[in-house]
DNA sequence: TGCAATCTTGTTACCGGTAACTGGTACTTT
DNA sequence: AAAGTACCAGTTACCGGTAACAAGATTGCA
């Protein structure tokens, strides 16, 4: 940048200045000035080092969000949403993801929080000690998604998984399936499943109807074959069985090709429902009824809300805690 | 680190030395001495800015890169498979998707060196004349994967995407298929999905089979829904067609699934075969026949290969230019 | 024309670490 | 015992920008 000043006859700070307001309505260089400065800077193959700019302005231009998991298109979505949101706002986000382990979670943040990111966006509101207390102690602010915590650490964006899947235990009770099952993990890992579940019992519970069919499979990420493998143990403990609720459309998607392996005509024989409408319910034969969240959705309100919250904190204020909820609707599908 | 290293009574320097060495087996500074350090540390809630130490060394410890799309199990296992290859290296991954846009590639890229990343993984060898001077004049170490491009930019880790296919449209012939079509997109924003299509076009011609059978479908990312419009369009214009060769699994599976509704039984009346390995082909009825590629392997590779080359660059040297090269397999399942 | 207000540019100091070098101590070696 | 050799810790300078303040140039208005 010395040299860019030099070469133009300036000093540094008028080129950082030039460089700085650039977008911005204000002007707080000369036109004239400063379109020299630009192209002296093309001319010298000189680009600004947002390193040593963040490092002297205390700004990281960073924002950190850890999902579950990449390869689920919900968790991918909101990192969309993310970006989406704060593009162009100098922002970039620094994406990690937990495999669905509070453990990694932990390492993960306290390797961003090193970076000093200006915000952290979460998934859930399960988080270890060490996360809690490494956040409270970072001063940024934080926003939990997809779910709705009874204790969030600041600011939400999300949904009542319990209320989402009790709706489709009532769209199922309206087509008139009475053994209605459930299929979900056993992890306390994963506590969207658990708030499925929770949903899912309470619904029963409320409508009266035989309780207890939960079948359980093992550990997130929440895979197609263990549908597979659910479905059969279902049909075979509770014969009478004649619906399903899955905890992902991944479980009911595998769920669904057992049956048509099985020879069990759906949702004749048996009604299968998901959770999450993945592009595979939409495009799989029957296609499968499902609870639609606005994934994207989630990851632009959490992104604007962050960039909300970091305004805020630049001033010296601090936003209160939102909570932003997010609308899920029922799609009824050829599967029920 | 002043305060800490007041309150130790001590110098910053030897302060930044013990966190330094830690993990490492050199020991700059006396062990007694590194413990209270640590401990006053500890105590003082003090953690290393990593925005400073990467200032002060000239080391980011960032490593950039870019995949089409986050939503794609095997980009999405390629990010894992780096993340896991420079994991405890302190090198941190700094992931960007372009949506299959050369121009949000570029963009992508431009904002990522402000960062000074040590390295910069591309998906594919298919760039903008923009990214290729950026990265040309940022004079870090390039490692493009998922494809074996004619003229790499520096190192390559991928695998002949025509050669893939040629190898699946073999095995249909060996099967005794004969009227072979391709699904596939029309953009010459998917070099793989190209390549795919050329090695289709020259095993058929090698085989002596009636060639042409070609149906494009549009933009990617490529999805089910096209599959399933495609494989409509292909039969009512080559009724004689007994196999397709799908440019996605993603195809391959929406192209099964309406045959089903169509009510053409598959292989017996059409054969599919998909590209990708994707968790939806295993798990489908019947399983889709497809090729598998070492997603993750690919990732990891490419992050040793990058680690390699940061570790060479920093000695003053430079790698000569290396192309690893990752095996596919034909999976042959129920859909042939 | 004069003076204040506003805009533009320059100067200085500093962000929080690390590199490179200096100096001191303890242990060897001859 | 003197010189040599590790090994440790301290000192100084600096990385490449920006904040904060100072000063000069321009404008507006009576």
């Amino acid at each position: 940048m010395a040299d860019v000043a030099a070469h133009v006859g300036v000093s540094k700070m008028t080129v950082s200045r030039a460089l700085n307001r650039s977008g911005s309505s204000e002007r707080i260089t000369s036109e004239a000035l400063r379109q020299r400065i630009l192209l002296a800077c093309a001319d010298m193959g000189y680009v600004l080092d947002q390193t040593a700019r963040m490092f002297s302005s205390k700004r990281s231009g960073f924002i950190a969000a850890v999902i579950p998991s990449l390869n689920n298109s919900n968790f991918s979505e909101t990192a969309h949403g993310i970006t989406a949101a704060v593009e162009g706002s100098g922002l970039q986000l620094l994406l990690g993801y937990s495999d669905y382990r509070v453990e990694n979670e932990e390492r993960l943040v306290a390797a961003m929080l090193m970076r000093r990111p200006e915000g952290v966006i979460l998934t859930g509101g399960n988080h270890s000690p060490g996360t809690h207390a490494m956040l409270e102690s970072a001063g940024i602010p934080v926003v939990e998604t997809w779910d709705l915590p009874a204790h969030p650490i600041e600011h939400t964006v999300g949904f009542s998984n319990a209320q989402a899947t009790a709706a489709l235990v009532h769209h199922l009770h309206a087509k008139g399936y009475r053994h209605i099952a459930f299929i979900g993990g056993t992890s306390n890992r994963d506590t969207r499943g658990a708030d499925r579940r929770r949903g899912y019992t309470e619904a029963i519970k409320a409508l009266g109807l035989p309780a207890g069919r939960v079948i359980s499979f093992g550990q997130p990420p929440i895979s197609m074959e263990q549908g597979a493998q659910a479905i059969v143990q279902l049909v075979h403990q509770w014969p009478d069985v004649d619906a399903v609720v899955c905890v992902s459309d991944l479980s009911a998607f595998g769920a669904l090709m057992e049956c048509q392996r099985q020879g069990w005509v759906v949702p004749k024989r048996i009604a299968i429902a998901g959770f999450g409408d993945f592009e595979v319910s939409r495009s799989c034969h029957p296609t499968i009824t499902t609870v639609a969240i606005d994934s994207a959705g989630i990851g632009r309100a959490a992104g604007e809300l962050l960039m909300r919250a970091i305004d805020e904190a630049r001033t010296g204020a601090q936003l209160p805690a939102e909570t932003v909820l997010i609308p899920f609707q029922v799609m009824a599908r050829g599967s029920t």
